[in-house]
DNA sequence: AGCTGCAATGTAATGTTGTAACGTCAGGCG
DNA sequence: CGCCTGACGTTACAACATTACATTGCAGCT
């Protein structure tokens, strides 16, 4: 399998939800007040953010409650639409810092610090699904996480 | 990295729980009534299984209620032996069919039927951790799942 | 304006998963 | 015996996730 080769614009602050909000309206979603707010919470963490730690967040922004209810709804939607992904070993979420490149990917969680970092790295998740396939199963969705010690923590 | 290759002993049912047993003793601790029920009740399951279900498979067993957290504890020590494994993207745990052999390994999980068959292809997790270590993080624990569909399912 | 339909969000309740703190019991050992 | 230790019990609670149904607001129509 070739390495697939291809630059990333690696948004950040304005530009990331920007992208984001284009992202959204590209697959024919809205791009509402609520989901601006979610996004924009979501991409201030550093870590995975529980959907109860950005429910909390949000309401302070809001100055209003905002039920784990709706942030789920939201934040499902962006894991469909690859704004953001699920960390699975976390049970929380992180905003995709290039919404609208697909990918399999690879999270790197640090058990001190907790912070994440994803790598993309097409050549490890294409042997992983080749992997699957070989063993009669049809790859959907691939689950790579690494925990471990992040190079600040070491 | 070359690609470990090695005779696994499938074990199944009684001799599956044997090796559990001989596993555990030669870490240096107990096989005690209680952790062979929760062994056996876990290795009955075709599909991971959550703390909760083997609790309350244990309690029928035992005509007596056994509490979530005494299951959580015995499972923790179970993964920590590599007699059972955690299954992150499920919150489940799944026997280990060869426990004494230490492997990354990779679940393949059918979102219809909900089982669960696991894999061990050192190769490609190498290449996980070799990813990982190469963006200066220390690999301690490579979490691989692919969710899909199994045969049985297509 | 008034009505209708639909998507988004709100609200409340509940279910599921995971931990913490502390008590009890049995075996080993001085 | 008294003491320690490891295993397990009991209770309570914290954290994560979903379900069901109500409400709001806007678009399109008459």
């Amino acid at each position: 399998m070739a390495k697939a080769q291809h630059k990333h614009h690696e948004h950040a602050g304005e530009s990331l939800e920007t992208a984001a909000e284009a992202a959204l309206i590209a697959a024919g979603e809205q791009w509402t007040d609520m989901r601006a707010d979610i996004f924009a919470v979501l991409a201030t963490f550093e870590k995975p953010a529980s959907a109860y730690d950005i429910a909390d967040q949000v309401s302070q922004r809001r100055g209003k409650r905002v039920a784990p209810n709706s942030v789920y709804r939201i934040l499902d939607l962006f894991v469909l639409n690859n704004l953001a992904r699920r960390v699975e070993s976390a049970n929380a979420f992180i905003a995709n810092s290039h919404p609208g490149c697909l990918h399999d990917c690879i999270f790197l969680i640090c058990d001190t610090c907790g912070s994440a970092t994803h790598i993309d790295d097409d050549s490890v998740t294409g042997n992983v699904r080749k992997a699957a396939e070989a063993a009669g199963f049809s790859a959907v969705r691939p689950v790579v996480e690494v925990r471990g010690k992040c190079g600040d923590c070491d």
